[in-house]
DNA sequence: CAACCCCTTACAGATATCTGTAAGGGGTTG
DNA sequence: CAACCCCTTACAGATATCTGTAAGGGGTTG
């Protein structure tokens, strides 16, 4: 089994759920707590350099901002920065997230060895995630599968910016400018019309803002 | 100190740190968990008229949507589901809703005795909750009070009316008619214009897009 | 290389949005 | 009760949104 494993999470609560039942479940020599990303990361960089790594880093995603100031402000961020010393470590990823979407890019762009969605039976699943891990295999949580039918529907980069800037207010004709001025490419306005209008019918929206509200709420914006 | 005490909290890693901070820092008798809050209603409904209720309940305001059928679907319906058998029962929220009007209308409109809120600090802040509240005092997370300047806007029920609509893509023609149909007053299009255009100024959007972006985000809507 | 698809772009026309002006009604204040 | 404020409503005009048509360019297929 892991011999040295730390955890980052901000909720207290959550954190204190995840040692105790680990703790009572596994066999970990040495089971390490942050609230914050920044100090999850030093802790990492020091054991590193002494020579005696952490092996298994579980982390939330989402970290509440508070007085404290904070290079790393995520869990992405946080993976990246350790990734950068030590790429041999092994991620398991522990969030509410359950966007199919999103967590599969976490496999294929951070490269992460498992994947539990936090929910009735987070700490069950947690502990298959660990085991399996272990032997050099990954884990996604069941939850994930179950609801990939719903969001089907992949946006494209362009199709994100275009999204982004609406929600911040911007006319189809400023934004049309804005990506001439930044030499992107469509940029017309008729083409981001068209786009849009090419959303609409992807999320059965009638118009912009009820395109915007729904991607909102499901988090894609 | 209270003997008897109910958690419902579908996050399993959340529900076991809470139980194994109070276990550890309180001298509770009997200390129960619930995952959904249907089963949470009824554990409180037998014990009551077995003559051996709960005299605490701490619940979470959001509970996953699974395969389940659910009477009760959040922390609000539980909370007023038990307020009507046992109403003289203390109740703790603890939850990761940090918008300031939400928390107040808690204990305005549910008459709850504490709320905490989920971070950094929640088990730390949760003893202290059931420390007042067994005094008959009422506790506020300060993570509220902190952040009480930033949503100062009271948006009135006619103004969540029409946002509610216009996030649901109807256009203010649209929404005029409708409130006309179902005799709300004032219903006519020019009043539903100037009442958007002054939300514009208040959250400093430029158009109805933006709008709707900014208070999804925030919850508000 | 002709036929085809897909994307980009321009343009046009019908609606919708947004802002400003003005009138009137109800309530409050001096 | 006159003066005032605030809200509602109507209306007008400038823009913005949305849909549809059409032309052209690049890549693929037979």
């Amino acid at each position: 089994m892991f011999k040295k494993v730390l955890i980052a999470e901000d909720f207290q609560d959550t954190n204190a759920g995840i040692v105790s039942a680990l703790s009572n479940k596994l066999n970990i020599h040495e089971l390490q707590e942050e609230l914050y990303c920044d100090k999850a990361f030093n802790r990492i960089k020091v054991a590193h350099s002494n020579g005696v790594p952490f092996e298994l880093l579980i982390t939330d995603l989402l970290f509440k901002e508070n007085h404290v100031d904070r290079k790393l402000t995520s869990g992405v961020d946080l993976i990246k920065a350790v990734k950068t010393i030590q790429p041999s470590i092994k991620i398991i990823v522990n969030s509410m997230e359950d966007n199919p979407s999103k967590v599969k890019s976490l496999f294929k762009e951070q490269n992460i060895d498992g994947y539990v969605c936090k929910g009735r039976h987070s700490l069950n699943e947690l502990t298959a995630a660990i085991l399996e891990v272990y032997q050099d295999n990954t884990y996604l949580s069941p939850q994930i599968n179950m609801t990939s039918n719903q969001n089907v529907i992949e946006l494209e980069e362009f199709d994100i910016s275009i999204l982004t800037e609406l929600a911040n207010g911007l006319s189809k004709k400023e934004i049309a400018e804005k990506f001439k001025q930044n030499n992107m490419t469509p940029n017309s306005e008729s083409t981001i019309d068209k786009r849009v209008s090419k959303l609409f019918d992807d999320f059965g929206a009638k118009n912009t803002t009820q395109l915007i509200a729904i991607l909102t709420k499901d988090g894609l914006i």
